[in-house]
DNA sequence: AATTCACATCTGAAATTTCACATATGTGTA
DNA sequence: TACACATATGTGAAATTTCAGATGTGAATT
């Protein structure tokens, strides 16, 4: 995992909150991300791609939905580094994970 | 100090390694800097610039060299991503810390 | 005060990234 | 098979970032 390659993902609000809640959450798919950060498909889509390609974000398809969590061959100096700003930056991602435990806890309105 | 505007200032090669280089010797001046990633002086300045400008770090004028630190209330999450970027990613600056270190025992050559 | 040295900044061009929109792919269901 | 739904990707335009080269600024030296 190159360093430089590494922070240029988290470079971006979209991709640093996506990975945060799923930091938090353990897992997610498109959708909840969609619900969470009122973003529209193809932009989470991409963005978690990219996170995809980079070896952060592991995916896998159950049914109809994409579920991403952080990739379990993740360094363990990058899984602190996202854990500290997890945990030192709350009010950074607190709206956005709000939405999304509402939206993962409502059978209903989410996918 | 917001997460994505401090990943952004590591998401280039020259400035994240000017600062994991400026994290293991303490502090340095843009000489010295030049010489460990042989870059033009803009481009260390124009970069270190912007590390200042997002609080990242202290500038010091002493006589005519002017040294670059991490700045003290730099907050302990960013302080120690930066430490565990440093400490398990060795390889990705140690060409650049061999040659700082030559710079700094040798007061002939540099500055 | 003129010069030199170390560093900072301005400028416009080049490279990169991000975006919206359209469309493609894969999965379950009627 | 046809369709609806969730997700992925292709495309060109827009925004942002990076760069080289020229020039500006402050401090020491002569």
């Amino acid at each position: 995992m190159d360093p430089c390659k590494f922070y240029k993902c988290l470079a971006d609000d979209t991709r640093l909150k996506s990975l945060l809640l799923i930091n938090t959450v353990n897992e997610a798919c498109v959708c909840d991300l969609m619900a969470a950060l009122e973003l529209d498909q193809p932009k989470i889509s991409r963005h978690l791609a990219e996170l995809r390609k980079c070896g952060i974000l592991l995916d896998e398809r159950r049914g109809k939905w994409v579920y991403y969590k952080l990739h379990p061959s993740l360094p363990t100096w990058a899984k602190n580094v996202i854990e500290q700003t997890a945990n030192h930056n709350s009010d950074y991602h607190k709206d956005a994970l709000t939405k999304l435990n509402v939206c993962l806890s409502t059978t209903e309105t989410c996918c």
